[in-house]
DNA sequence: CATCATACGAGACTACAGTTTCGAAACTAC
DNA sequence: GTAGTTTCGAAACTGTAGTCTCGTATGATG
């Protein structure tokens, strides 16, 4: 009999995770999202098919997992200005995106998501949930260097911000050079602006 | 020998090609788009697939071509102020979108373009671009009404607002009914702020 | 050391969905 | 009418996700 939660059995190897992992990525870069099967992860991790799924639901799970491991958005650090702090911000964000395996995969997760609450839900806590708190972070400091006169709606610019980039990169398909400083410019100012005048009917 | 190009052979059935746009928004709804089987298509339409086949070169072609028909976003009549217009038109987006059916097929759509040239490249010309132009158009109405001194950024407003709007809906999946005023009012400050110093190191 | 529970690689197997092929039918040109 | 071309629905083909079984390996318990 087992003693409290301790394991019993044969133990998981710890390198078959760090193999699925590697293949998972190494594979979205040379066949991509959909060229990506289950049979060619094993294969080149040099495992069998049972020890990723034993670990994973599923195909997307497991991908999801891959991509994301330890790939949180860090916050950037203080720049001194409201203006620099958004311009790192969009650089790391752009940074991010800019790998095509990783975008690929994200759009392809987004598919996903928007037809298995699930994964929408993990997403979320791992994804959105960290990011609009480095946002709100980013916020508080401009109210504390007295950039800004009051903390602005954070719901509303973490949805911009973001969905900007993801606009401009996958939908507009513009260069991602050009981005970071712009929309930097652009917030800033809005920012700024709406700060003043929050509920233009007041 | 045929003359011009006037079509030889058997004709195509018209009402094969309705039957397959009824029976994807039919089973778009029911079903979900990663519910959605090229069979169940057919088999709802009462035709082969084939037939289907002979029409779109892949099952996302044919629910593109059965979401996109006629579902051209026009520009919003002129309200007479650009609060309004921006409003107006956040609610023509948000409307689109919120269509469970349209919103999964639009976000799997992504995830395929992601791995797509041509797919891309008829997304862009049939969304797009005409959205693009329709920002263009309200941004110079603004202009000639005299509440902009200038032209602003266009790619970036495109951006912003369309972006907006998809992370608000299917990143963060807030409500929809929350945005269109919010996000007006934040997008028409930010425009009269960026219109007055455009490059804050001039 | 013996036992038990689990993990492992390999590969067969099932189910299902996208795509292609096939014979019959419909229509045009001559 | 006949030939040529294209569409039609039905059925076959292809490939992949996901499951299951097998024989083996690993470690804990006693």
């Amino acid at each position: 009999m087992e003693h409290n939660g301790q394991q019993v059995g044969r133990p998981r190897d710890s390198r078959v995770d760090e193999a699925i992992t590697a293949a998972v990525r190494k594979l979205l870069g040379e066949v991509g999202y959909a060229g990506l099967t289950v049979a060619a992860v094993a294969e080149c991790a040099g495992i069998g098919k049972a020890s990723i799924y034993r670990r994973y639901a599923t195909k997307h799970e497991m991908i999801f997992a891959a991509v994301v491991h330890g790939e949180v958005l860090e916050v950037p650090p203080d720049t001194g200005s409201l203006l620099g702090d958004l311009t790192a911000l969009a650089r790391v964000i752009v940074g991010h995106l800019s790998n095509p395996a990783a975008a690929g995969a994200l759009m392809s997760l987004l598919g996903e998501i928007a037809a298995d609450p699930t994964l929408a839900e993990r997403f979320t806590t791992t994804f959105v949930e960290p990011e609009r708190a480095g946002n709100a972070e980013l916020l508080e400091r401009a109210v504390r260097r007295g950039e800004l006169e009051r903390l602005p709606d954070i719901d509303l610019f973490h949805a911009m911000f973001g969905g900007t980039v993801l606009s401009w990169l996958f939908i507009s398909h513009h260069d991602p050079h050009d981005l970071p400083e712009r929309l930097a410019r652009f917030a800033c100012a809005a920012l700024r602006s709406a700060a003043h005048q929050p509920f233009p009917s007041d």
